[in-house]
DNA sequence: GTAGCTGCAAACCTTTTGCGCGAAC
DNA sequence: GTTCGCGCAAAAGGTTTGCAGCTAC
């Protein structure tokens, strides 16, 4: 699939290149309706798919909430080809809450999130079954 | 609002806490359906929320995807009352993906989410203003 | 000319909510 | 008996997708 110049999804990477905070695609898409009053939703969340894809944009947060019963501060990791989500052995750190972690904020705490990729993802992936 | 005790809301944290990986509203439903067939899919909901506000459990994730056109690692500080999303100073520590994270995974890599107050949430909380 | 991309709208999935009945106290 | 919680169903987000027409090459 031969990727296409198009100016809707330059817009959309510069809006959020050009934004402060970590725009959701909602935001994007109200950010630039004014000056292109016919963009579509769709399109907004076609083309920032499609940017993490390519690697000009990263993707923060999955879209659906887990839950665990191990209060404990502690980290996970989360498998990149199929979404599995379990703990890592890594403990917490308390230390890195204590620095300028950003100006103006108070800090309550952290998560540390891996990915990588699973154990049954990569016996998969050795064995060539996409 | 007094809190009852309900057996829907037990099994429900019963099913996350012997769960091994980190079950989503629906993986939870699905596994209590067979026992409780008129079990609804908005009591897991309710419970689970519940359940995270008395801090039995641990929520993971927000359910709406950020975009960041900052592509070199760095880590992040959201902001705990009202969400907002900001680029924390902390330095990205390649050491952390060296060491035995979980067995038998491969690790890529790594986030790290603070949370905390803004400014402007820590303004409003000074002034009273909820 | 031919993929690829768009706008539009419908569909889908996740999560929340209003309501009337049953359960806990 | 009085709340509170449940099941049900509808609604409310957020996200994906099918399609016909337009655009980049």
């Amino acid at each position: 699939m031969e990727r296409r110049h198009s100016q809707q999804r330059e817009r959309i990477y510069q809006t959020v290149a050009a934004s402060y905070g970590h725009p959701t695609a909602q935001m994007v898409y109200d950010a630039l309706r004014r000056e292109m009053p016919q963009l579509s939703l769709g399109t907004v969340y076609r083309n920032l798919r499609q940017l993490a894809q390519e690697g000009r944009l990263r993707e923060l947060d999955g879209p659906t909430a887990r839950y665990d019963s191990v209060l404990r501060p502690h980290s996970h990791i989360r498998c990149l080809r199929c979404g599995a989500l379990a703990d890592a052995g890594t403990p917490y750190d308390p230390a890195l809450d204590q620095g300028d972690v950003a100006r103006g904020w108070t800090v309550r705490g952290h998560d540390l999130l891996f990915h990588g990729v699973c154990p049954a993802c990569a016996e998969k992936i050795e064995n060539q079954i996409y």
